[in-house]
DNA sequence: ACTTGATGTTATGTTTCTTTTACATAGTGT
DNA sequence: ACACTATGTAAAAGAAACATAACATCAAGT
């Protein structure tokens, strides 16, 4: 359900924004506070695919913020 | 990453009272709009595996509500 | 009694997310 | 030059989400 083209929207999201306002925090770091690889977290920020919604949530806390200040949902078109 | 006993959090949902509110909108219906089975509805509503983010956005966008009042993440304990 | 719609559940298969391992470049510090 | 850290990327394998099909109960409605 995810990365088929005109299916019908997409997900943004603010990761990266995030990581470096939060002390340039790396990839690595991030991975292990939410208890996924480097490799994971460098593919969902760049929208290679998107996350669990678990996932999700555990990023959103380890920023401090609401999960829909992370992640957007862009719907259709 | 979803369903393992104490690796720190669950989600719950308020699937079942939204479609409530809206109607009595069936399982079916909501699985039709957001283009998954009832099925996978059902297990959803029942907590028995959290949805993807994209299908969790889907669900928020019917029922006019924000990602947050329709899923909940309870941390760790 | 029969049908219909909504839901529960189980089995099997496919797709997507994630891990592991590995190799690569660029930057920084010694 | 050498080590070290951060990131990009990719193949192969595993795990979780999702599909499809089938059979079940229960509550209406006719």
């Amino acid at each position: 359900m995810s990365g088929k083209a005109g299916s019908g929207g997409r997900i943004v999201n603010q990761i990266r924004t995030l990581r470096f306002l939060h002390g340039e925090m790396s990839q690595a770091e991030l991975g292990e506070r939410i208890g996924v690889t480097r490799q994971t977290v460098a593919a969902i920020e760049a929208g290679k695919y998107s996350p669990s919604l678990e996932a999700a949530f555990r990023i959103a806390e380890v920023f401090g913020k609401p999960l829909d200040e992370v992640f957007q949902w862009e719907p259709s078109g």
